[in-house]
Parts: C-alpha cells; structure tokens; sequence
DNA sequence: TAGATTGTTAATCGATTAACAATC
DNA sequence: TAGATTGTTAATCGATTAACAATC
C-alpha cells in the first residue's frame, strides 16, 4: 500500500508517472522480473537519482542491493495514479474526436471505462459508437444522477462546453477531460485536465524551425 | 522580426508560448490593441516577471511607460512558433482519430494543412475524409519525393508506426507528429513529438483520488 | 517633464543531481 | 560476510520572482 509521505507531491513528478507506468508496463510484458533504479532510469533517460527521489514522494519500494521487482512497483504506480480501479466515465460530444476516445482501446486496459456517450445532433443520437448508443444530451443530468460517475470527458464545440460541464459538476463529477477549446470554470474539488491537441504541434513547428536541438 | 538572442531557448519557455498564442488571439478578438505585462501575466495566471522574461528570451517586444500592442506581440509569437507560414502536413493512418485530425479545422486557422492522407486498409483507401481521397500508403514515399512536405501525422497503430516513420525520414519530413503509442528512432535533426493522449487522464485520475489541490 | 512600464540584473526558490550511510 | 543498491541528505543547477535602472 502506498504512504504518501509529503501533504503535496510537486507537479512535475506527477507528470511523469504515467511514464513511469509505461516503461514499466513493457517490461513486465518482456517478462522482466527485476530492475536496479540504474537501468530503470537508463530505460527511461533520465538519472537514478531522479528515479528514486520521485518514488521516494510515495514510499520505499525497493531493496538495497537488489533493486526492484518491475511487477511489484508497477502494481504500486498503478494505485499512486489511481489505474485498474475500474473508473467509470461518461462522453459528451460524439464527432470525430469523441468517436475515437469511444473507440480508443488503451483506456479499457487501464481501467477505465466509458459508459455512457451523449450528443445534442438529433441525427447523431440513437447512434452506435462502439457498442454504446448515443444518448441525447437533455438526459444528462438524469443520467448521472441515477449512474454516479468518476470523469466526464467533454468533446463538444467551444460554446457548448462551459454549459455541459456545469451539468456535470452539478450532478458530482469529479474530474473533467476537456477537449473543448475554451477554459472552463468549475468550482473548488472539481478537477479539470484541459487536452490542447495542437500545442505540441506547435512545439514541433517550433523546432523545426529553429534547429532546435533533439532528443526529449 | 525575432533575434534569437540565445543559443537554446529553455524548453520549458517553448511549452508556454502556445498559451502566449491563444491568449493573444483572444484579446485580438476582443479587439483589445494594448496591454501591460502585469495585465497579460493577471490573464495567464503567471507572474509578469516570467512573461517578461520569457519574451526577453527572443527579443523586445514592448515599450516602456506603455506596454505591449496585442497584434504586434501576436505576430511575433507566431513568428517565433512558425505560424501562420502554410506548412504542409500529411497522415498516414485513416482510423478516428486521423479522422479526427484531418476534420479538426484549428489547424487550417493556424497555417497548417494536411494535404494527403494514407491508410493500408484497403476499406479506407478511397474514402474521402474533409474532402481528401485516401491513397494507399503504399504511394507515401514517392508522394512525398514529388510533394516535399514538412511534418508527417502518424495515426497507425503501433506495429506499422516506426515503418511509416522510415519512409517518412528518407522522404525529407523534417518534423513527425506521432499519436501511435511507440517509441520512434529517427536520425539526428529530425523532431518527434509523441503525444500521449492518456498521460493527462492519468494525472486527471491521480488528482481525483488524492484530492489534490486544485488550480493550474 | 512626471508617470508608467519595460528589459535586465540580482535574489530566491524549487528541482535535479551527486554522494553516501544504511541495509538487504 | 562482501557486494550491490537503496533511500535520503547535501550540493548544484536552473527556473521563477523581485527589484530597479533605463527610457518611452
């Protein structure tokens, strides 16, 4: 079981544990068993001292003169981030983009799973995606009340969002995905995670254009 | 136009000017002609020491006792970015999400254009998607010999991923957007950004259980 | 000119790296 | 036990913030 050790983990080391769990996802389906934090950060390029300052945010996982058994710290990763914990979510918007997080198979991998998808285009409702028949965005609220759901991913157009996501919190979200170009505003307890898709184009045009030296 | 005054701008500087760039194209909607430092920074929640500090990394750009005019620093930071230059793009992979993205109508706004897409699904090929006819990929290499392009889309999954991206390389793209969830190996001075689309569910669903403080 | 605000230098803060005692 | 490697403390590095002289 993981002890969080400080009131609050930085940011930074947040955002890397997701690579964390990926790196260490493939080597346990390589069969790898066991892994110093020299090779582990080797995998990963960055240093062992980042490694094990990072994990040390969380507990102790490791053995001195040993190092760590892959499945054993990635089961930990799993529950630091909160993965396999079968987090139910809901989709608001079914266009191109919602389609293909409905479609998109590695969510289910981790435990999380879309139950529900609504749109407000009467010619998009009654839809299958997937499996899942678009419902009509009207009976959200309804919806969540009688089916209490973790996240609520938002693929609307920008004018549409702010008024989806106050429905969502309203009826207990606890956390937004949110592909809609516009910030929203939620109240206190309510966790946004705004995905600006074109940004890291942006970041390549940068440095294709600035010689901008490689490796990340 | 932009003096880079340093060798390598800090990459953490690059990551912020898309925002610098969204925000700027909002006040210029709003039709709003000056700003201050302290204004601009009080919009993006940073401190207007770091904004000043971060354009100081590429020129000046303001004007003692007055400010910033907004479409004059706009224009500067899509210059920086590499805006607005009508670079061409092409896809390779037709599933959603490369849908999604050749239907996604922000980049058109941003001087980006996806100007052929491929797929290997004979289904696919013939399709139109936003009025372009799929081609079997097949065709990519001599394509891009005849259409010398910039940045190449990978949508593939992940075992045809690092395939496409060979041909892509020896075809002169200078810049690869990957979305299939492997590792690319390029050659030295050619930019991979991968994106990661579950990173940011995953951090989503960390803030969630631990209740993390909120604000970004 | 007086007031405002930049660009930049210096101070602080936080994150990364190095080093090593603890210990398996 | 001897060797290896962790977890953690201390040192370094880089990024953010504060302060202010330059100047519009």
């Amino acid at each position: 079981m993981s002890i969080i050790k400080y009131d609050v983990i930085p940011l930074v080391v947040i955002k890397r544990l997701p690579r964390y769990h990926r790196v260490l996802s493939e080597l346990s389906a390589k069969g790898i068993g066991r892994i110093s934090s020299q090779e582990l950060a080797a995998t990963m390029k960055i240093t062992a001292s980042q490694l094990r300052q990072d994990l040390s945010c969380f507990g102790s996982f490791g053995q001195q003169g040993y190092g760590y058994r892959v499945d054993q710290l990635l089961t930990e990763v799993n529950q630091i981030l909160g993965l396999n914990y079968g987090t139910g979510m809901i989709l608001v918007g079914a266009g191109f983009l919602g389609k293909a997080l409905v479609n998109y198979e590695n969510f289910q991998k981790r435990g999380f799973t879309i139950q529900a998808v609504f749109d407000q285009d009467p010619e998009v409702v009654g839809q299958s995606v997937n499996g899942i028949k678009v419902s009509n965005v009207s009976g959200l609220a309804t919806y969540l009340q009688k089916n209490p759901t973790e996240i609520g991913i938002i693929c609307t157009p920008a004018p549409a969002a702010q008024e989806v996501a106050d429905v969502m919190v309203q009826s207990g979200i606890k956390g937004i995905w949110n592909f809609a170009p516009i910030s929203l505003k939620v109240p206190e307890g309510v966790h946004v995670e705004h995905v600006h898709i074109s940004e890291s184009l942006m970041v390549l045009s940068f440095k294709i254009r600035q010689q901008y030296p490689n490796g990340d």
